[in-house]
DNA sequence: GCGACAG
DNA sequence: ATCTTGTCGC
């Protein structure tokens, strides 16, 4: 898909100065609004994911694409390169998307929806990797995180599909504790572009069908962990 | 000042 | 994120 006419920075911030900026304008320009793509509105959905290498700045940005009714794998690509930017919680966008934006441009596919790892607007200033990477490809685009950032929730129920707010301090809500699983510990998910909570959720459940985190992340984390063992690992 | 802190 | 053994369970 073509991610070279999007808004993407000509120049990734290296610093977290130039960062903050860059990320001021980035959340200022997310669609917060639109109800985005129920469901069914969806044929082919994108997952992205980075693993890093331990003893050294390598790095694997995956970008698979499925079949958001059957589940089953359409594309994939994977990109080797180097991290550049430090982590920094709140800043995540600029260690993950350069490699990921360059994976997702490898893909001859453009999916209608994207997912991502971490947050979108449940983010201490609106703009979670979820804001940015649906800005940057103009993609509905909506994140699910392993555990809380800065937010938290009351415990959903215990059925699968349950879930409970994800509140600011001020009541804002800024995302859902959305259980996948019975019995399992919920993700956490909100938006970042062009979609909004209640089909994000229905989005998650539909992906994740069988395990707690959804086949877009776990394919992607799958692809780009194996490729870096294959390269910079043993 | 101190702790917390997506991946 | 990554470093790590065995173990309990479907």
């Amino acid at each position: 898909m073509d991610t070279h006419s999007s808004g993407a920075p000509a120049v990734w911030p290296r610093v977290p100065d130039e960062a903050l900026a860059e990320q001021e304008r980035v959340a200022a320009l997310a669609d917060l609004d639109s109800p985005g793509p129920a469901p069914g509105a969806v044929r082919l959905v994108a997952g992205v994911d980075v693993s890093y290498a331990t003893g050294s700045d390598a790095l694997v940005a995956a970008a698979v694409v499925l079949d958001a009714v059957t589940l089953e794998p359409v594309e994939s690509a994977l990109v080797e390169g180097r991290a550049t930017f430090p982590y920094v919680p709140g800043l995540l966008a600029f260690r993950e998307l350069p490699s990921v934006m360059a994976a997702l441009d490898k893909l001859t596919r453009t999916p209608q929806l994207l997912v991502c790892d971490g947050y979108g607007i449940a983010h201490p200033r609106r703009a979670g990797l979820a804001v940015h990477l649906g800005v940057l490809t103009g993609l509905p685009c909506f994140g699910v995180a392993k555990t809380p950032f800065v937010f938290r929730s009351g415990p959903p129920g215990a059925e699968r599909g349950a879930g409970s707010p994800l509140t600011s301090d001020d009541g804002e809500v800024v995302g859902r504790a959305l259980r996948t699983q019975k019995g399992v510990r919920p993700v956490y998910v909100s938006v970042g572009h062009g979609i909004g909570l209640d089909n994000a959720c229905a989005h998650t459940l539909r992906f994740a069908p069988r395990y707690r985190l959804p086949e877009t992340t776990r394919l992607a984390d799958h692809l780009s962990r194996e490729r870096l063992r294959a390269t910079s690992g043993a």
